[in-house]
DNA sequence: TATTACATACCGACCAGTCGGTATGTATGC
DNA sequence: GCATACATACCGACTGGTCGGTATGTAATA
């Protein structure tokens, strides 16, 4: 028998053997066998842990939105100009990414069950609305500023976003011509020098 | 019994209800009899046109691509400057999401399949390629003609893309600030300019 | 009449979830 | 120290519904 656990790490271990099995496989293809093969553990135990596999994958979308979370609040430094802040969010998420890809790697799988499940896509929506909501206070902070032109900040906060989500793409279909940080660091330049008041 | 119809004629509204189930249930949950009560078929029927369920999604990913060709064939309009090309370009894109945002919908369903598939991964990347290497032509063209700075084509060919997907992301969440065309427009004109030569 | 386009009834592998049970703590009273 | 009582963590054989796929038959068409 494995080795006895608290529930509150070997609830973690599971959401981590998930995470690898849902990305490898997708959610429908991914067995509650294969998770729990993945630790040596047993289905009971699996079973004990969560009440379902819609259950655990609830749990695992909690968990993979406190990875991002650092986001929301990675402006400790008020004093600087945005677009630096920006740019520091954006090189964050891109060593995010070089760490672990598989959690940029779920988030089809997220879109796709949110696609056919309310509750779901209402979790998902709170976190986008709450990460485009702190690139749209930065950008009418810099518009305040003068560091910025009055641009609709919604629309250049999704810019942003969207753009960072490319990062998937380049997960998935690995071009070779660059890398993921010369990629990132364009695409904000272009965005941030497109916005910027010209001297 | 159904009205008895040409192959050809049959197949496309076999795939036609095939996308319409796949967007809504993605492909693991769809269930071959959905797609066939979509249009009063059989079972029978759809297995006399299609091999298998994996067949059936080749066979609709041919289809979808078939949809985005026109893109590849977008520049009838070889004397004008790039510029303009990519935002008719942009537009078609736009305009086609209008018409049946389905299309793009997919793309999820068919990442999250290549993302386990090797042939379906290798017509996928073969797609993204052909469509990063007609904008990566333009751009050429356009820095070679003075029309923009020297820029890594490569990489600005990918910003045109995510940001076309950006779409996606649109459709699934949509955001009621602003429309999807604006987005479209404010997002090409940022890049263009931003790789435009300064005057 | 041969072929194509369909319908219907059926098969069986597969897998989420169950359940009876074991093993390892840990708290309480004596 | 050591029962007793209860809780938590874990095991794995089993099942029942589900669904991709098939076998077989029939009507239309060429």
């Amino acid at each position: 028998m494995t080795e006895r656990r608290p529930s509150s790490e070997r609830r973690i271990e599971i959401l981590e053997a998930a995470l690898t099995i849902f990305v490898k496989k997708g959610y429908s293809e991914a067995r509650m066998d294969d998770i729990v093969q993945e630790i040596g553990l047993s289905k009971g135990a699996l079973y004990h842990h969560f009440q379902s596999k819609r259950d655990l994958f609830i749990a695992l979308i909690e968990h993979w939105m406190d990875q991002f979370s650092p986001i929301e609040r990675g402006g400790l430094m008020r004093a600087k100009p945005s677009r630096e802040i920006i740019l520091h969010i954006a090189k964050f998420t891109a060593k995010l990414f070089k760490r672990n890809p598989n959690w940029f790697l779920v988030e089809p799988e997220i879109w796709a069950f949110a696609n056919r499940d309310k509750e779901i896509k209402e979790m998902a929506s709170h976190l986008y609305a709450s990460v485009l909501n702190e690139f749209e206070v930065l950008i009418k902070r810099g518009i305040e500023y003068g560091e910025f032109r009055d641009v609709n900040e919604a629309m250049i906060a999704m810019s942003i976003m969207t753009s960072l989500h490319g990062m998937i793409w380049f997960a998935l279909f690995k071009p070779s011509d660059f890398s993921l940080e010369e990629y990132v660091d364009l695409n904000m330049e272009l965005i941030l020098d497109g916005i910027a008041v010209q001297d």
